[in-house]
DNA sequence: TCCAGGTGTGTACAAGTGTTCACTGATGTG
DNA sequence: CACATCAGTGAACACTTGTACACACCTGGA
């Protein structure tokens, strides 16, 4: 009697996916979450559900896709900031930490995948990563900072590179989210980490 | 009326405990794991799982202190083949991989727990890892490879390689567990992390 | 205008869930 | 030997779950 029905296409689902995220940066676990329970958390009827998606495992496939949108955003804006090399380290783990901050469910939810119980979306967020290393290996030749290797170890480096700031995520996200101090560590110590790669990567004699 | 009533103190327990891994195993996620669900595979009536464990999250933490073990006796024997320090990188890397392999389900339980929806396990799987950064670093110092560094940046070293070989525990994960040629690229490919971070470390000036 | 299709709702049901209870038999200790 | 304790069992409970069905409404194109 007092439903509204449809006022914007894709409300509810917009609604089904942003309860699953709520409880995901609640403490829950994707894989554990029910069809009844996001639904309830969305205050949807259960049957809703499946105007949307087929199962759970298909919502997840969908986070997974805006999850992507948000990683261009921030590689975009990584890219703005990238221009003297000299902090460009430090700024790209700034723009990343603050990413992780502003959109601590998604990165969860993101973490949780890599090690989670659908192929599909392992596939996803791993390729996401890939992506993420070519265009840093791009970037790194444009600046011509890089001459003397050759492109299979331009190509480690980077995903050194990106392994070692995604592997900050858990600690990011192990921390309380407004716990400042912590947040700095993490964010000095993981620019540490990529400076110790470069000078690696200087030294490094391909061949 | 043909039960068999406790033939070894803690048999049930270790079915248990085993039932569950095998779940995880076979592509679960332990998050998503039920009680009744775990007893069905133990070929255990579901009351007997509270005799041992007062829930699930229970059973997951005496998981983690059985592969606490599995990760001592990974590090023993690592520490064994360290003879010269040449191809040390590389047979580090082999034992791991190797003990990956052997232990599949228990590496893929620790993946998920990293990310898991238990803080517990959680704490105890990070004190795990910076438990072999700090061993790492010892030994090390006692080969006497890294006199130039200040304890920091040790650390701050072995924080990267403890990470960069954990990192790869996903792709080792992903792929088939008889896929030889995939399993010996991952295991390239993560040894040369390790040169790379050790050609950074030897060029790193402390202060 | 009408009507097809997308979206939201309420009801229903069978199957599965966690947990409690009272029981039974084996085991080790006094 | 007797007996308290431990570790196993089956039946039962109240509840939740995924999914199906029939219906109601709104909207856009013919």
């Amino acid at each position: 009697m007092t439903q509204k029905q449809r006022r914007k296409p894709g409300e509810t689902r917009d609604k089904l996916m942003r309860a699953a995220l709520d409880l995901v940066g609640k403490g829950r676990h994707f894989a554990s979450l029910g069809i009844r329970e996001v639904t309830r958390q969305a205050g949807v009827v259960p049957t809703s559900f499946y105007r949307h998606f087929r199962n759970m495992d298909d919502l997840g496939l969908q986070l997974v896709d805006e999850l992507g949108l948000v990683l261009r955003r921030m590689m975009r804006e990584t890219r703005a900031n990238a221009s003297q090399a000299e902090k460009l380290m430090s700024e790209s783990v700034a723009t990343f930490v603050s990413h992780v901050q502003a959109n601590r469910s998604f990165f969860l939810f993101m973490a949780q995948g890599m090690a989670g119980e659908s192929r599909a979306v392992q596939d996803a967020i791993r390729s996401e990563m890939r992506f993420f290393s070519s265009e840093l290996a791009n970037d790194l030749r444009r600046l011509r900072l890089v001459d003397h290797l050759n492109d299979s170890d331009l190509n480690m480096v980077c995903d050194l590179v990106v392994r070692a700031v995604a592997f900050s995520l858990p600690d990011l996200l192990w921390v309380s989210p407004d716990d400042g101090y912590q947040t700095d560590l993490i964010r000095e110590q993981t620019t540490r980490y990529l400076q110790l790669i470069f000078v690696g990567a200087a030294n490094w004699k391909s061949q």
